[in-house]
DNA sequence: TCAGTGGTTGGCAGCGCTGCCAATCACGAT
DNA sequence: ATCGTGATTGGCAGCGCTGCCAACCACTGA
């Protein structure tokens, strides 16, 4: 069924029916009825892949994220598909698994859709990366993150004052003895940086970490609850921890509840995120909302714009909790 | 940057580029070399818009699916998208929000593009999307459910069944006083049909729910907690609570510890989808795990390779937990 | 009557690639 | 030297649509 054949039992030209469905031009009102009769009639589907060649003018937007299982990253790809979906836009997605040589291959493939757009994680691509995407009539967007030089457009917030952040709310509490613990901050560069910032706020403040633990792979409810247990095994004398993430920091307080250490009175916990599940602890966990929606939304909107390059950093909110 | 300009470039024909870049066809492996030097130093990136467009055969997947923040999709995501990716398919997807009406005209979205197959939630769908479907050459898979009758390839469980197996579950402990918390059972037919399972089951048994609570909008750990409060208040004999799924069950975890009842002594609590954060509880939740991993794997294998039509029914795994 | 105007309409050359087919080549066999 | 064979290669017609341009159609005003 093509567009030739709707032309045809309509006894119009192609160009007539073209312009129809994509009401632009111009054509009279019995023309467009006749039209849309035989769409329906015939039960026709444009083909997009035959118009985006012809026009040149590609609607597709990829998105390369580490993970569709971290909320995170789906929080962002949700605030991005509906402006993008209202403007005729279509969202292509591959995930990369956080492995920089994945997230190249990826791109690769994507690029040869001809987006309009593509749409990263975080600031560290390889140099292959930044070659191809640097090489194609693209936009491109770095998202949840704004510690670095960006390629085109990138809107986040800034990780290292987020580390800063946390690090002296707890210190403005009075806590003293405070430990991090954290998932692999290397293919996780955010998380990286936000103990970059932990680690300085506390070493200009005189009260360098008391302890740390990193702990390989992604972050998860388990492994905070096991990395805990863990980490206040070797340094018993904490009296706080400050988290990779939310995930990491619920997984502490399970931790907690179980070994019946007093939260905050004995051990203060602080996450990052401000995820729902934080908030619905029967105490609300101390932690940093990002956020993640709006970005989604601004990059949409930057790139529907057409905007020029630059770096928007949206900020986040010190959520005090109960936890801490 | 077109293979013509790189069969210039490398002084050979554009279709012994295409042959070289698609390893398809013969050729030598000095006119290889030649290739592969001419596309790398020209950064050539093939257009697969027009690729696809050439040989009518495309290699996109379409996803339709209620929610990206819901885990429960995203596992499913998550399993089709490696084997898809192994085989160079690309993945394009849409969010209806659980509605029918949007998902009709998503389905008309994605069909614009010719994928080899459509994905898609459940079961159950507006007649019109049925209609364009069934018109179309590409396979349909229908995923998490198996009640009721499929369009093409039907891989899930039977939810039904599964209701039917938590109030099983629950009176095989002597639990007797069962109640139902629950979010929107019309939106999310699953969860309706478990609801379905979970009442006959008690009905045979002579033992019909003791109480019934469904709440609007979303499932989610907040209503979860707040649901079971109300429900409560309501009928503060129940023994036993059966949740629409586990992030319900966890709220309800959260509102017992806060409340001070025993569970499962006082109270006991029984969710569904076997999620990581239920198994990370300091006291495991007793539920029914779903292998949502393995649905999206057999929906990319059986479309992968072109099985005939089918409903696959997976299975699920009662754990027992400690909560119940 | 005739040119001028603005709204409609159809024809057709691409968009960049693939698939088919015919041409060419290398090389051992005759 | 000639032929047959299979591997290698290039040319070119589409794939289904869009964008451009020219043609056409009332009407109007001079």
């Amino acid at each position: 069924m093509t567009l030739a054949e709707v032309a045809a039992a309509a006894g119009v030209g192609e160009s007539t029916v073209s312009r129809v469905l994509r009401r632009h031009g111009s054509y009279s009102g019995r023309t467009r009825d006749r039209v849309i009769e035989a769409v329906e009639r015939l039960g026709y589907v444009p083909n997009r892949i035959a118009g985006t060649l012809a026009s040149t003018a590609s609607r597709l937007v990829a998105m390369v994220i580490p993970s569709v299982t971290n909320i995170v990253f789906t929080d962002v790809l949700n605030g991005i598909g509906g402006p993008l979906e209202e403007r005729g836009y279509q969202a292509v997605f591959a995930v990369t698994d956080y492995d920089p040589r994945r997230e190249e291959s990826l791109v690769a493939a994507m690029l040869a859709w001809r987006p309009a757009a593509v749409i990263l994680a975080g600031l560290e691509h390889t140099e292959a990366t930044r070659r191809m995407l640097g090489a194609q009539a693209c936009r491109v967007v770095e998202l949840l993150d704004t510690d670095g030089p960006a390629i085109d457009l990138a809107i986040g917030i800034s990780n290292r004052a987020a580390g800063r952040a946390g690090a002296g709310y707890l210190l403005g509490r009075g806590y003293r003895r405070i430990g991090y613990l954290g998932h692999d901050p290397f293919r996780d560069r955010r998380a990286g940086k936000r103990l970059e910032g932990f680690r300085a706020a506390l070493a200009e403040a005189g009260r360098p970490p008391a302890a740390e633990m990193v702990l390989e792979g992604a972050s998860s409810v388990a492994r905070g609850r096991e990395g805990l247990a863990r980490l206040l095994a070797g340094a018993p004398g904490l009296d706080a921890v400050y988290f990779s993430n939310d995930d990491m920091a619920v997984g502490g307080w399970f931790h907690c509840l179980e070994a019946g250490i007093a939260v905050p009175g004995r051990l203060a916990l602080f996450g990052h995120n401000g995820l729902d599940i934080g908030a619905a602890l029967p105490q609300p966990l101390a932690t940093l909302r990002t956020p993640r929606d709006a970005m989604g939304r601004e990059a949409a909107r930057l790139v529907l714009e057409d905007a020029p390059a630059q770096v928007l950093d949206l900020g986040f909110e010190l959520i005090p909790g109960a936890t801490a």
